[in-house]
DNA sequence: ACCTGAACACCGTTCAAGT
DNA sequence: ACCTGAACACCGTTCAAGT
């Protein structure tokens, strides 16, 4: 393991406003939001911003890590709080909510949940993994789910259903609709 | 209706040209392609691609009809092959393929599938909406799908289920576990 | 009527100069 | 060690001048 230096008192500064303004930035104006825009309003030159941050999304990534954790803690509470089955349903759905709601979560997110290589180990996908795990084992203990689906596909599928619900109504009363339609399935 | 005036033979050339390095450029490099790009290669200043097609999407639109109207007659097709039920998750999946395989399509369905005022009666949507309508029609008769699910519902559904599939693999094999997850449903 | 391409505004990224 | 901001390359869009 590499030691990590404690960061000189106006780079930490720098880095922590960079962080507050580009959640906002991209909660706004999404994934695509301008860079050089948030560098200003944080104050700081453009290339500071490259060097804390040497893409756009580990800049994503960063500034979204707490939420992240926020959903894995979510997780755990739900889990003492409902059956199994329900639990799992309910973190579904505000993870759902998070990803229409938010914009530039959906990104982040998404990128936690492909194949690749590479981003498997990505922080973000380690939380959200993790806590879909752990929901779906109990589920599928309690007996309610289908033994033979992943935790990764559902956090894809409902990735998904989160994109049908935004074409719908931009994340209103259609999503719950939509995850149930995923959970019942669409036989007569 | 507007007499719709033949276009000067320089005009239409152009706009042909336009149109075939568009499909090109879109299915290379996405929705995202350089517009810049496309008036080059067509041999096009730029302001003629604006003339023709005053947006993005307008081009995309233009460039990818054929295709979503083959997707319309397809529907047809399969409705005559297979019974209800298949000829429907046949053709979704196909849908989800084109969706998947050619960049710049989903964009283009996907916004063909919003409940937004304007782009209801976008050709694209008309068509493929159309086409849904008809196999959902048959499906609901044959008594194999769910009475309350409409047309349009399934096709958010699908064109979710062909994101999450992306997630997956790129679009190999798991698009067809994700749309039997999605007709069977995920309950034990 | 239609086309061209220069002009403008904007953005991402790099890097030499500064502290 | 870290920051700044000018510089470069690139792109979308408009519009005056041309045929």
């Amino acid at each position: 393991m590499t030691q990590v230096r404690p960061m000189r008192a106006d780079a930490r500064r720098n880095y922590e406003r960079l962080l507050k303004v580009a959640a906002e930035a991209f909660a706004e104006h999404g994934e695509g939001a301008s860079l050089d825009d948030i560098a200003k309003r944080a104050g700081v030159g453009s290339g500071t911003l490259y060097r804390h941050f040497p893409t756009r999304q580990a800049l994503l990534e960063a500034a979204y890590l707490d939420r992240v954790e926020g959903f894995a803690r979510r997780a755990d509470e739900l889990a003492k709080e409902l059956p199994p089955g329900e639990a799992l349903a309910e973190w579904l759905y505000e993870l759902c909510v998070g990803t229409i709601q938010v914009r530039g979560l959906k990104t982040l997110l998404g990128s936690a949940m492909v194949d690749g290589s590479d981003a498997v180990l990505t922080v973000c996908g380690t939380h959200v993994r993790g806590a879909a795990a752990r929901l779906v084992a109990a589920a599928r203990a309690e007996g309610t789910l289908r033994p033979d689906v992943e935790p990764i596909e559902l956090l894809r599928l409902a990735h998904g259903v989160a994109g049908a619900a935004e074409l719908a109504d931009g994340g209103g009363e259609s999503l719950r609709r939509y995850l149930s339609l995923l959970t019942e399935g669409l036989r007569a």
